[in-house]
RNA sequence: GGGGACGUGGUCUAGGCUGGACAAGGACACCGGAUUGUCACUCCGGAGAUCGCGGGUUCGAAUCCCGUCGUCCCCGCCA
């Protein structure tokens, strides 16, 4: 039987052949095992003796021929064995090496990038047998379970999607880094056990041993950190960096998920902020993913957002404005309208091109849907030749053709009335707006619509009367929003910004408060007396004391970006060990229950005892 | 915390409404055999599941009911 034969001396591929990713530069002895990579071997290579290693992707035994498909992070090439008896013995995913004479094929193989060429087996090496799959290593995914996949996840992981989906990370953090890197930010690591940050979501907590019946916290976001660095001297910090927050999860939440952390000292507007965050985007968009995104990007603020789109972060890759129709309704005659307006509400018109097709059926359930999400009730109107609406027997054809003009409606097209307090009205009808483009197909899923939304409101109304942060208590009120903060507190904007991309929120910042004593007066309206504040968060007041620069920065949601731009539905396909949406990782088991011992020495007890979990 | 969907050999699923010849069918994977140009190789043969778990209804439950656990999606919650 053939054995391998390892030659001393196999000469690696020069740099530069390659154009394959990942292409990385080789030092001659990182390839002791393999000569070349089986997804770069083409017809260039005819003749060249190689060897390779990798897993068995696919077997074809013919009998006295085998033709393997070996496979590692390069790609695919097929390997020939003849009258060669190992090969009768391999499996799928096995780990072998083999060493042979590239050659042309006799029928190339045009789906395969290496389809050109095979390789003529002369030694083959077992270095690792696998056991039966639960799954096949290809990237048609929807025939196995999640929980499958994850439980195997080392399996799952092999898939060229998911190498693709990991790789694509890593590119988008190491743009990220040598952007920000060229543009004079140092990244610095904060405490992972630290104690809790105000961000508003439960924290996970982790007993302390050496003080019995003390916690730390996980950070939800290292937020007061950054701005103690600042404080510190470091003018420009980020940090990729982990975040954790004991919520319940979504297809687009993990309770720890990763954040690109950045903030700037000397800052007191966004704009410089802007204008490198638009050439960070850009630059990451085109060094991972060959996308050139146009700068700069749209500004709306807080509340043309919500007049516009009825969201804080409307989907710009289509249009669909809500349209202010109050004035052509005032005095109308439809009393339902003019009531709405007399309560200082308003009329907004919702043009949906090309729906003049809806059936009266279709009509109702769209009026239910809106009524679900809040509206009060929903009128429509289309223009065909003639304008028909049931509202034409209240009101005069110059209003119905006044909403025509102002909403642009062409022929064709429906416009949908609904009435009643913006607070109310334009949420539902911008999920409306919203769902309606998506099903009649009036996104264009191939555009990327970045944009800024600016100056939301420093608080929201909480529970009993109470204020919440919008963003948090560190943002900084707008210098002429400051008397407000007496009068009116509801009504003062922040000098605070989200990114938005395709109507998802990618990043969230502000201009923080640099000031001790403002930063007193926000506290103390939030409800946050000065001993609380001094238990909770004195360290940072402190830093504030000895001279903190004005400063602002902004969070970007990694995982969602990275999702995005692989186009995957949840963030459990960018992420390489996620949870499942219990919480739960089917690889380890965690969580898991722990030793009695271990909790004697923290000093806990666990309520009605441990809870068994097996092993999975 | 609430709502919805799902749970059947290793994997994915059919069957479930209308309980009875279902000691459960198929595909892929696996095992044995054949096979010298395949590429989702093919052909022949084989093994493998008390239908998530517990209880109930019934002469009889994969199927109906209740509970429970797990997975997924959504609301609440959460930047």
């Amino acid at each position: 039987m053939p054995q391998l034969r390892l030659s001393k001396h196999l000469p690696c591929r020069p740099l530069g052949v390659s154009g394959r990713f990942p292409p990385y530069n080789r030092l001659g002895k990182e390839f002791a095992m393999r000569s070349d990579r089986c997804g770069e071997l083409t017809a260039q290579d005819v003749g060249r003796r190689v060897r390779l290693a990798g897993w068995v992707h696919r077997l074809r035994d013919l009998g006295g021929i085998t033709f393997v498909d070996l496979r590692d992070a390069s790609g695919i090439v097929q390997v020939l064995f003849r009258d060669l008896d190992q090969a009768h013995q391999l499996s799928r995913e096995d780990v072998v090496q083999v060493e042979g004479t590239v050659a042309r094929r006799e029928a190339p193989n045009p789906e395969l990038p290496t389809g050109e060429v095979e390789v003529e087996a002369e030694g083959l090496r077992v270095l690792a047998q696998a056991a039966p799959l639960p799954f096949a290593v290809d990237d048609d995914v929807s025939g196995t379970g999640e929980e499958t996949r994850l439980k195997y996840r080392f399996i799952d992981l092999r898939r060229p999607r998911m190498q693709r989906n990991l790789a694509l990370r890593h590119r988008l953090c190491m743009s990220v880094r040598s952007f920000l890197d060229r543009q004079g930010f140092v990244e610095v690591e904060t405490p992972v056990l630290t104690r809790s940050t105000p961000e508003g979501a439960r924290d996970f907590l982790v007993p302390c041993r050496l003080v019995p019946g003390t916690f730390y916290a996980l950070p939800q976001s290292p937020q007061l950190f950054k701005q103690i660095l600042i404080a510190s001297g470091v003018e420009r910090y980020f940090q990729i960096v982990r975040c954790f927050r004991d919520e319940d999860l979504r297809a687009d939440r993990q309770p720890e998920f990763t954040q690109l952390d950045l903030e700037m000292g000397f800052l007191d507007t966004p704009e410089p902020l802007f204008a490198l965050l638009e050439e960070l985007m850009a630059h990451v968009f085109r060094e991972a993913a060959k996308i050139e995104l146009p700068t700069p990007f749209p500004r709306l603020t807080y509340a043309e957002a919500m007049a516009s789109y009825g969201s804080d972060k409307p989907d710009l890759r289509f249009g669909m404005k809500l349209v202010d129709v109050s004035d052509l309704f005032a005095d109308a005659g439809f009393r339902v309208f003019a009531r709405a307006i007399a309560d200082g509400g308003r009329v907004c018109a919702l043009c949906v091109p090309g729906g003049g097709d809806f059936s009266r059926g279709e009509l109702n359930r769209v009026e239910e849907e809106a009524v679900a999400l809040g509206a009060p009730g929903l009128s429509w109107l289309k223009r065909a030749e003639e304008i028909t609406s049931p509202l034409a027997k209240f009101v005069g054809e110059g209003v119905l053709q006044g909403v025509v003009e102002r909403t642009g409606a062409q022929e064709g097209d429906l416009v949908l009335l609904s009435a009643g307090p913006p607070a109310a009205l334009n949420p539902a009808v911008g999920e409306l707006r919203r769902r309606l483009a998506h099903e009649r197909g009036l996104v264009d899923t191939g555009a990327w619509a970045p944009a800024w939304i600016t100056d939301f409101p420093l608080f929201k109304a909480g529970e009993g009367g109470r204020l919440d942060s919008e963003h948090h208590p560190f943002t900084a009120p707008h210098e002429e929003d400051l008397p407000l903060l007496e009068e009116d507190p509801l009504r003062a904007r922040a000098k605070c910004y989200d990114l938005v991309l395709n109507g998802v929120e990618l990043a969230s910042g502000s201009i923080r408060i640099h000031r001790r004593d403002v930063q007193q007066q926000i506290l103390s309206l939030l409800g946050i007396d000065q001993e609380e504040a001094e238990r909770r968060f004195g360290f940072f007041l402190r830093a504030l004391e000895y001279g903190a620069p004005p400063h602002g920065g902004i969070a970007f949601g990694l995982d969602r970006w990275v999702m995005m731009l692989a186009g995957e539905r949840t963030l459990r396909e960018v992420i390489a060990f996620p949870k499942t949406a219990g919480g739960s990782c089917p690889l380890t088991g965690a969580p898991a229950p722990v030793d009695e011992a271990q909790l004697t020495e923290l000093g806990l007890t666990v309520e009605g005892g441990a809870s068994t979990n097996p092993d999975p």
